[in-house]
DNA sequence: ACAAAAGTGTTTACTTTACACCCATGA
DNA sequence: TCATGGGTGTAAAGTAAACACTTTTGT
């Protein structure tokens, strides 16, 4: 047992993962096995240690409850309305977190709980104040995702401009002209052209490219890039 | 006395709070009266009541130490490392805040501890992790003030272009060009003309200008700003 | 008279947008 | 052969950047 002068409230870490199936943004969620909200669907998370970081928690409780490792993880709010857990005054520090699908193996935890991809516009009942966590880490997306290249986090090491272009769009929830949006992108010199792909489809092979991160570090240490040089 | 099955963290408030004295961005600090960091300076926060969200926490502390009341506040971060208070573990969820230095009369609060503006590069050694919290905030607020038009929380109902301009520079460390910046920022819409500085100065009378909220408000609603209106 | 800030427009370069036809592939 | 997605360039419009001289006022 643990004793202060003072209540302390209790402190979580939640985490929005995101993937894209080339169609669709998508959010992992988890199944409750307790009450509250058992059976209700909330964002993968828990309680945090004394000797680990934020950062350290949301990873910890993402690799327990989902097997996922080696995500960007990057954190966006602190929520702490008074009343969002029914049990006691929680807190929780969010995150929001990409994966390459394609990285992403194993799912479902050692608890288990059951994972589960949805796609963010087909959500169901959420935990908590889940859907308000959520809807926040989509517009803390959007900003960075105009400020930093993390879509690639999204996208398969090789990945089509369709594909990128696709992904934009649903994560700004705009539409961009074919031929344009390809020009502006290939004009910030991070794309590499890894040729047609071999994989054959229903029509003609696409390009493929991957992201130059080595162009993107070293044009960083010179300040080459304008505050938002992303903002498609 | 409070007593819980697991070990919980303090959770804590600070508040980051910009002034703008006409030439340079400054800081509010409070100098500590108590251990730890006794004597440094530190920003104004303070423990989170049970009652309270984190906003509302940031308020009363900033009301209690400075007496400041009516402030734009936003949070911006949460800072978590194991070791950043040595009495304990305490994790602080960090807010920037804006007033107008007009509006700010009085300082010094019901704790006897004194609060000192401080211009932004100028700062004593501070307490904590105070440094990099504050750092944070100034990051944050270059990407805010590109996205919101809060700049006009650090002027005086009205202010002459050069003050917006001399502002715009300090925030994002750069400098514009006197009619290109005037151009652009009267080509927002924002700006009410009040007519010339009625003040006498050792100089040609500047006009003055008020930010016109309805405007603003007006076009968000019918959805006509861009994402970065504001990036100078 | 001079120092300091304020007022004022135009030209050039760059960036963004709109737009249409042909190609390769598998069903 | 048809449906689907992929490849490609140019012209027009709009936005951003560079640039200098005159005015007002107080000292």
């Amino acid at each position: 047992m643990f004793t202060y002068k003072y209540p302390h409230p209790s402190v979580t870490t939640d985490c929005v993962l995101f993937g894209f199936d080339g169609r669709e943004l998508n959010i992992l969620l988890i199944e409750r096995g307790f009450d509250p909200f058992k059976g209700s669907w909330a964002l993968p998370g828990g309680f945090l240690n004394m000797d680990e970081t934020a950062e350290q928690g949301a990873k910890r409780e993402l690799m327990e409850e989902t097997s996922v490792t080696d995500v960007f993880l990057e954190q966006f709010h602190t929520f702490t309305d008074v009343d969002r857990d029914p049990r006691e005054r929680v807190i929780t520090i969010a995150f929001y977190a990409l994966v390459r699908k394609s990285d992403f193996k194993v799912i479902a935890g050692d608890d288990a709980a059951r994972a589960e991809w949805f796609k963010i516009h087909e959500l169901p009942p959420l935990a908590f104040d889940h859907q308000e966590v959520i809807k926040m880490a989509q517009e803390r997306l959007q900003e960075k995702i105009a400020m930093k290249p993390i879509a690639f986090r999204l996208l398969d090491e090789k990945f089509k401009m369709s594909e990128l272009q696709r992904l934009y769009e649903v994560i700004n929830e705009k539409s961009y002209e074919r031929r344009n949006f390809a020009k502006k992108m290939i004009a910030t010199g991070l794309l590499a052209d890894r040729g047609p792909n071999t994989v054959p489809e229903q029509n003609r092979a696409a390009t493929l490219y991957s992201f130059r991160e080595d162009v993107y570090l070293s044009k960083c240490e010179s300040h080459q890039w304008k505050k938002y040089p992303f903002d498609f």
